[in-house]
DNA sequence: ATTTTTTGTTACAACTTAGTTACTATTTGT
DNA sequence: ACAAATAGTAACTAAGTTGTAACAAAAAAT
């Protein structure tokens, strides 16, 4: 299990990296921004540990730019016992906050949980401002909750799954009907558009594109 | 009725200590992990009272290894107000959990509960203004009792059991009727018929609900 | 600019899935 | 042994999901 460590403190950065070598994970350190989008997609870590204040950003811009291709799950280290961090962090997709200083058995605690929660393809994820509801069979926001049919679940948990990708037409057909009989090609597109109504009712909107010849793609 | 607490705050313990003494329990202290399994085995206590956070070790692990063995009830002491903890404890098999500071009061409450809940191997569950008797084989409100058959029940507390879940079809035909013999899809059906015209009579309406393709939901 | 290809939309109908009811057999209790 | 409760079956009905087809729109290709 890769963890990425994201954090300009050396002292603090060097402890981590030694807690965490200890309860068995492999970790990262990156001390700065700069490459860190890089450095995520090359390493691809299995958590990032970033604190929420490192040079030349902040870990909230960051964490967005993560969220915009991948559902990394992400603990923030926040410097302040104050809730506006704490808001923030979750707010922006954070999975979880440490506030400083922290307690090393409760940081592994709290790893693990993320971990567990993981594991659990789990009944409920975020995207924009709705939650997913993959047991439930439901996407909502405050105002309403909208059931999806089996197919329309099918593809948007597809799609979701590869946020920021194109997905191919082939790839959602397979998903959808498997390799055997023949359908329409059609019937995907037909339940696309259903799909893209459910979601305007949430006023998610534009935000499933079709790129032409190559597939569709989730922003 | 024995209560062993691992705790290695003394402070703490002693306070502990004197509660549940003045409350008519026999309070035992431990201060540490290392001959914790050792010392629960010999002393063999109701309920166990124990810090999440112990040196040489965390209570997750703890509580790990009680529950191989025995199915003592475990109240947890959650160091801060937050969720992971309470997760955590409860995912790994806590009974209950208690933040500190602890209000002296709400914890004796609380293990009264759990004594409560022992003798009573959870036959009753609640659910929306309801009271599940599952060994009685009835549901009821303040107004009426209403008797289950065997088939009624074991689909509403599959059901309950999973609230806000999708349950599959085939997930309750196995937990009526096993893998062997072939039944009928339609016996199911039936029963789930018959089942929800029975919550309706305890003005229980539409909360059975059908996801075609997919199974039922409780809500 | 026009044609071709790809995708979108809508309405419809079929198909699958589930619900209802009544009946019967079996079990249970008295 | 009889009555009552329980449970499975079957035939029919109801409903929702999904694919199809016809047409529209948009993008790509010529």
């Amino acid at each position: 299990m890769k963890i990425l460590i994201i954090e300009d403190d050396k002292n603090l950065s060097s402890e981590l990296f030694n807690l965490l070598l200890s309860a068995g994970y492999t970790p990262l350190i990156l001390q700065d921004y700069s490459k860190a989008l890089e450095e995520i997609k090359n390493t691809n870590p299995d958590l990032i540990l970033m604190d929420i204040n490192i040079p030349y950003t902040n870990g909230e811009i960051l964490l967005n730019e993560i969220r915009k291709t991948m559902n990394t799950p992400v603990i923030m280290l926040t410097s302040r016992n104050n809730e506006t961090d704490e808001v923030i962090s979750m707010s922006y997709g954070a999975d979880d906050y440490i506030t400083k200083p922290y307690n090393p058995t409760i940081l592994l605690l709290r790893i693990n949980a993320v971990f567990k929660r993981m594991e659990n393809p789990s009944n409920i994820t975020k995207y924009e401002n709705m939650i997913v509801n993959i047991k439930k069979g439901t996407i909502s926001n405050k105002q309403k909750e909208i059931i999806l049919t089996k197919n329309e679940m099918i593809i948007f948990t597809h799609l979701l799954s590869h946020k920021g990708q194109i997905v191919t037409r082939d790839e959602l057909i397979t998903d959808l009907w498997g390799l055997g009989e023949y359908i329409n090609d059609n019937a995907l597109t037909v339940n696309i558009s259903r799909l893209r109504t459910k979601l305007s009712d949430l006023g998610i909107n534009n935000k499933l594109e079709t790129r032409k010849g190559q597939g569709y793609i989730l922003l």
